[in-house]
DNA sequence: GTGTGGATTATCT
DNA sequence: GATAATCCACACC
């Protein structure tokens, strides 16, 4: 079953927790690639110093961050990584959260094709750039609703309990000032395909 | 119109 | 630990 429209419509916080766990689905030349959500970053929006959306920053690339909750927000960092992104609550609150790592599932060989430096299962998708080469994710991909696409989407699977999510600081923000250290970046406590345990 | 730098990864020492 | 790869949105003129 799709997570329902109502599942994004919470903080970004929330959103990122309750991804964990749950199946990213998505098709491509008919092929089926899904793994499991393993890491997560939240992004607060205006008030988050680490955000694209930083002081109510609305451009083209972040737009998208505007939507509905549920919405796809990929951007290209370091001129090659398409990050894969969830937006988080609804119209005109642009909290999301940054998919970072995955454990595929389904679609493993065709995985391995887009990710021919990887020699270990684990080093697949480990992090939010691998993860996209991996799943085949481009910018023309942003925008796309989660909650109504049949070619990206997220299925229920079963919940992690709190006590198996690790909370630390996100990872390469160094510039975000006070909001450095703060406690957004969540993973599956002892899961192999966390990109930095 | 131009210059800058990043929510990263792989490979080198 | 250092560095290259590689792009375009953004800021500033």
């Amino acid at each position: 079953m799709r997570l329902p429209r109502t599942f994004y419509r919470r903080g970004a916080i929330e959103v990122a927790c309750g991804l964990l766990g749950q199946r990213l689905v998505h098709r491509v030349d008919g092929v089926r690639l899904a793994g499991i959500i393993v890491e997560t970053e939240a992004y607060l929006g205006p008030l988050d110093a680490a955000s694209h959306a930083y002081r109510g920053r609305r451009t083209k690339r972040t737009e998208v961050m505007y939507h509905e909750g549920g919405t796809v927000y990929i951007y290209l960092n370091y001129g090659l990584h398409h990050m894969l992104n969830v937006v988080a609550s609804s119209i005109d609150d642009p909290q999301a959260v940054l998919i970072r790592a995955i454990e595929p599932t389904e679609g493993i060989e065709q995985m391995q094709l887009r990710r021919p430096k990887a020699t270990l299962l684990t080093q697949i998708s480990s992090g939010p750039g691998k993860l996209g080469a991996a799943f085949a994710i481009r910018r023309e991909h942003n925008g796309i609703d989660l909650a109504t696409s049949d070619l990206l989407f997220v299925e229920q699977t079963s919940s992690i309990s709190d006590h198996e999510i690790v909370t630390t600081s996100r990872i390469g923000i160094d510039y975000a000032n006070e909001w450095i250290d703060k406690p957004l970046r969540y993973y599956v406590r002892g899961n192999a395909h966390v990109s930095v345990p």
